[in-house]
DNA sequence: CGGGTCGTTGACTCGAATCAATATAGGTGG
DNA sequence: CCACCTATATTGATTCGAGTCAACGACCCG
């Protein structure tokens, strides 16, 4: 975020922050309290949450580092975010920020930026909720998540072209919570993407995306892949 | 929109636009082309409308009068806006109201606090459409079709509190394709709700809502409701 | 008034949910 | 360091809600 501000107003922001940790778990603003204070990620990834009185509860947004998190102009938030791993988090204060904010049109603009970003994400999360199958929920958030931990391709060595590790900062359940999903169906579709060798995992975090394009594949085509390329 | 303007950001914001009628079925934007202007409507309904290649659609927002129409800051956007009823839109052209944008801090401030209320109800929509049922799902849309539709509840006669009447700006097509659903499964709900009495229709688009309590109930409580409340 | 689109209803299928039984990872205390 | 213990994860059997396929009916247009 800092990268599109002009050099007085990334000085008044750095003005204002402070650092701070959280550990894996912790609420970082509930739907309840006033959101008082806004954060920018350093490192670890950060759920959105919406629960319902019944105990029903549907991740809908995941937050990764250099994202913003917190809900600025409004006293509160129908969300709480929630920490998936242990965070490192660059804060302000709310007050701060939004002065600061109406001081600055280009932190303002960069805001809108970042917003208008985080609209069309959640409507494509929409779709994939509302129009795909089990497998290709859990194929396109692996896709995601592969590609937002990993880096953008440039970062990555030119002569692996495949075979990308990372640590899923999610726990099955909150796979499925993402993916409007129960927990053994993400289970399912985890063994149906080892079976056909696209992906590998070590342990309960550790997984490894054997082959990308195959794993783009069930991201649109679920049904006719299963059909005529049965193992 | 205009209402949170200054004095002099409202007249240069008046002084690019002009008015324009669009016949429902239209498209306002396409996700291939270039979106290069933007409207705020004054009378209909658009909805926003993903399309996968294979021919998958997901309606992931609509906007009513008020609404603002269009992704600035961005060349083009994943999604198409497609006329659900007739028209009145006051257009602008996209280079001007960004220009204007960056002269007038006020309007960008409030295209910010709009988009960010977008984003809330994206989410809100995310839940919907992945944890809930069938009938939730369509009392939940019906319930915001009629409170945005027949206005908030201060501008309705206190001496008729139930019985709010309104055209339905969407086919039962377009129904499932906000909802995630079949068409069939949409009409068997709707068949539900007028059974128990909360809602009615007359002809194909003129609803409604007998019981808006009821219809509420449904709205986050349908399974425990339809297992014990069965006529 | 006739034709065609849209809507409704019914019968059946299928994918994901649910219920249930193990299995494994990973942490804890001895 | 190892054995145990509990969370989490995996797999299996069955159920159920929504999807699919098909026929019929009603509304709206010309």
């Amino acid at each position: 975020m800092c990268g599109a501000l002009r050099e007085g107003s990334a000085t008044a922001l750095a003005s204002i922050t402070h650092r701070m940790r959280v550990s894996a778990g912790r609420t970082i603003y509930g739907a309840a309290e006033s959101v008082r204070s806004f954060a920018i990620i350093i490192s670890g990834v950060v759920k959105l949450v919406t629960t319902k009185p019944d105990g029903r509860q549907q991740i809908v947004g995941l937050q990764f580092p250099a994202d913003f998190v917190g809900r600025p102009l409004a006293d509160r938030s129908s969300l709480s975010a929630e920490a998936a791993t242990t965070l490192e988090l660059c804060c302000f204060s709310g007050r701060a920020f939004e002065a600061l904010m109406a001081e600055h049109p280009d932190i303002e603009h960069a805001l809108l930026t970042r917003t208008l970003a985080d609209l069309d994400l959640a409507r494509d999360w929409a779709f994939l909720l509302g129009r795909t199958t089990a497998l290709e929920k859990v194929a396109t958030l692996l896709q995601i998540i592969a590609e937002r931990l990993a880096g953008p391709p440039a970062c990555r060595s030119p002569d692996v072209p495949r075979g990308i590790g990372f640590a899923l900062p999610l726990s099955r359940m909150e796979m499925a919570e993402c993916l409007g999903l129960r927990f053994e169906t993400v289970c399912r579709q985890l063994t149906h993407l080892k079976s056909r060798g696209i992906i590998a995992t070590s342990g309960r975090r550790q997984f490894e995306v054997l082959d990308m394009d195959a794993l783009k594949q069930c991201t649109a085509n679920a049904p006719a892949l299963a059909a005529d390329a049965v193992i």
